[in-house]
This record gives C-alpha cells, structure tokens and sequence, in this order.
DNA sequence: AATTATAATTGAACAGTGTTATATTATGAC
DNA sequence: GTCATAATATAACACTGTTCAATTATAATT
C-alpha cells in the first residue's frame, strides 16, 4: 500500500515535499466548487458529498471549514448580494432605484437558484445589510417617512424576487416545451394545451404574452408601476419637503 | 400470534367484522393529518415516514393513495387556493382587487408555511386556475391592456407572497425575541443588538417600525401603493377606452 | 359457506441525505 | 527527528423518499 497517499493524482513532478502539492481546502475553493455544482444540478441536487467529492475528498473534512450546510448558503447569499454592487449615477431617486434594482435582477440571474438562495438564509452578512441599508438610505434621501421606508423596501425586494422567479420559471416551460420530445417537454405542453378554454378564457387568451417576451422591457414596466405607486406616497400628494440640504 | 391483526388498538367491540372498523385511508384523511403535523413541525420535518406514523401505518401504504410527496404537496396548495375564496361585492376594480388579496393573505396564513407550498408547486390545478382566471377577468374589466395583464397580474401575486413571508418572519423573530431566555431568541437579539450604528444608520434607527406593527394596516398601506401604481398605469393617463359594452 | 379476486397494507430493502465522534495522517516548528 | 496541531479519513447514526414483492383484509361470486 502506497505508504503516503497523495490527494488528487499525484504525478512524478513535485516530490521534494517542500511545498504541498495541494493547498489544503479552504473558503475559495469550496465556494468555486458549490457554484460549479449549482450551475450543473441546481440547488436541490446539492450534497455535502457531492461538493466534497467535487473537491477529491471526504464529506467529513468539509466540517473543518464550514459549520453547516446553512453556513454554505450563507456564503453564496453574500456573494450574490456582492455581486449587485450599487448604482454610479447621482440622479433622481427614481432612476438611482431603476438602476439598482436592474443590478439586483442581473446578480440574481447570475446564480441559479438565486432567490431560493436569498430566501433560505436570514440577511445578517456585511453585504447583505450593507445593501438594505443603501436602499434605506435612498428612500430616505427621496422624502418618504420613516414609518413607510421599511415597507417600501420590502415591496420593492419582493417585486424583485418575484419578477426573477417568474422569468426562470416561464424560461424554463418554454425550453421544455421547445424540446417537446422529452417526456417532461410533453407534459409541459399537455398542460397548457389541456387548458378548458371555456374555463380558463382569459388565461388561455392572454398565455400568448408570457412566451416570446423582452424580459429586460417587462421588467422595467413592471418596475416602473411600482415607482409610480411610490411616487403617488410621496407625502401624500407632492409637497416634498427637500429632505436634505445637499 | 395474533391471526387477525387490527389497525389502531382493537376493543372487543365490533367483533362481527361486517362494518371496517377503521375504514382505509383516503384522501381526505390523509390531508387531514398532513394539516396537523404541518401546524406542529411546519414544511420542514414533514415527511412521509411521520405522516404514517401518525395514521398509525407504514410509509409504504401511504404510495396506494399518493404518487409523491409532491402531489401532497399539490394537494395541500390547491386546498389553500380552495380557501381563499372571491369577493362578495361588485364594486370598482379597486375594491375588488383589494378584498381579494386580503382574502388571499388571510388564507396564505391559515397554513404553516402556506408560501413555500404554493412556490414548490406549479399552479396547474383546478382552483389555483380559477384564482389566476378571476385575476386576469378582474384586470381586463378594470380596462387594463392585454399585453400588461399577467405581469399586472404577477405583481399582486409577488406583493402577497412577499408580505405574508415578511409577516412571518418578523412576527417570529419578535416572538423569539421575547422569550429571550432561549439560545434562539438570545442569538437574534445579539443579531439585532450588534448591528453597528455606525455602518448601519438608518436600518438601525428603522429597525423600531418593524417590531410592533399593525399588519393588517400596513398590508393595505403597502397594496394601496401597488395599486396607485396600476392606476397610473391604465391606458397611460386617464383616457379609459370603456373595455367592454356592459 | 368456501373460494376467488382485488383492495389495502406490510416488510424489507435501496440509495441517498446531513452530521458527528474518533482515528489517522500530514504539515510546519523546534 | 520529535512534537504539537492542522487537516483529512473512517465509520457510524439517524434520518429521508421511494419501490417491489409478499401478505393480509375485504368484498363478490358461486
């Protein structure tokens, strides 16, 4: 039996000793290997072994680094909310949410199972609440009371979420639709095909805008009849009181 | 051993064997039980093994009645849907839409977890149909465009299922809060207490308009803005072409 | 009333999951 | 080379959803 095992397909090269062959696992690493296994299986076919297998090793050594499965969340939670960064321009309060909302949607669509991902894990990381309290501050700078900021910002996150989880989710009938010869294609189909038009006459009429859409376009529409809801609030009616100085 | 075994604890009455002494499951039982550990242990630690046990069966009988535990699932989602009902007036769109989603927030809360079921499963079910058909019928006759139905449409839904989530989780963070002595309410309160004032200003000073909070209001503060929004929305600006003769 | 058909449930197993305690190995410091 | 500790491995526990073959219970028929 090989009296030193080497990790990972050692080769003749390197046999001095001096410096590892392979760095021991540390955050990096893990967290590249999570978003490689995210990209191929999504969320739900994502194992402790798996990942460790991912990695040349056992389930067990992922403990030494990592808490929880939870933790591991954690972590891509914050990368994401990293990855939205946070608008350039010093504009209207309207065009910096526009913006920074696309950025959000864009981040979002980067990983996948991204909103699950936000929802399963509590924002309590740097990023995360850094990003709050941008939109905080934002909300506050554009004149709205103390008592609605809160509120507001939870609408603008959940149209947000919502609005990405729509878009997977319609993307994805339509590919599995497109390749009807899957037996999931075909169940796909048999579903909106089978749809009582005497029942359902509006859906089956309106079914038609929800296949070849300009995702980035409807976005914005939608975001933009939330801003206009949130412009009507602006202190009941348009006397903005200039909130700040500057 | 016992050549006849019973189910459930066998008395000596009932020995003529005509009428079952318990009938098999069906359905309806099953949901009933499946309801009962819900409320209990919530999504979470539900699971088949559990359910059967608690019907005082193995798991295995439990695939006669069910397929999944995803069709349990679609069970339970178009129970919810069944629940949520249609408003009784006939009053303006606003009205209308306004009742309906409170009806809808009301029965999303009767029901542990009630939005993660409804997001695990595809609203392809005969009342969850029926609730998406009403939306769209209510939109077209408020004199909405074809085009900006469903995604009018997707908003509500968004706002609903993100305030109920919102709802949950800050009434259970209060609650955990509360009974401080627990190692749960004392690691939020450390969450919260830590959250530096320096870093975090306005979501620290805000953090007091989400602890005692009056969830009915803040539900139609936050559907009236939504719905302000839609307003502005209908027929870009006022001139309302009057959809329909009737 | 005995037999037969089928409805309903059990037993046992498979393949997988997160997680932990304990042993083992590797690595750098002295 | 010895030694402390850093890092990984081994093995197991207690679960999970699901399937298949064997078994039992129930109802129908002769």
């Amino acid at each position: 039996m090989a009296r030193r095992r080497i990790r990972q397909a050692a080769t003749e090269e390197g046999q001095e000793g001096h410096e590892p062959l392979h760095t021991p696992l540390d955050r990096s690493r893990i967290e590249a290997i999570v978003l490689q296994l995210l990209r191929d299986g999504g969320l739900e076919s994502l194992s402790m072994r798996k990942i460790a297998d991912a990695l040349g090793v056992k389930a067990s050594a992922l403990y030494y680094h990592v808490k929880d499965k939870e933790q591991l969340l954690h972590w891509l939670a914050e990368r994401i909310s990293a990855d939205v960064g946070y608008p350039d321009n010093r504009g209207p309060w309207r065009e910096q949410l526009r913006q920074w909302a696309g950025q959000f949607r864009h981040a979002l669509r980067r990983y996948p199972d991204a909103v699950s991902i936000m929802n399963a894990t509590l924002a309590a990381s740097p990023e995360r609440l850094a990003q709050i309290e941008y939109l905080f501050r934002t909300l506050i700078e554009a004149g709205f009371r103390d008592t609605q900021v809160p509120w507001l910002a939870s609408m603008l996150k959940s149209y947000i979420y919502g609005y990405v989880e729509e878009e997977n989710r319609l993307s994805e009938m339509a590919q599995s639709a497109s390749l009807s010869q899957s037996e999931h294609g075909h169940r796909q189909r048999e579903r909106f095909e089978g749809l009582s038009e005497a029942r359902y006459p509006n859906m089956v009429r309106l079914a038609a805008y929800t296949t070849a859409v300009d995702w980035d376009a409807e976005f914005d529409f939608g975001l933009s009849v939330l801003l206009d809801g949130l412009e009507a609030r602006l202190d009941d009616g348009g006397r903005a009181p200039e909130p700040h100085g500057d």
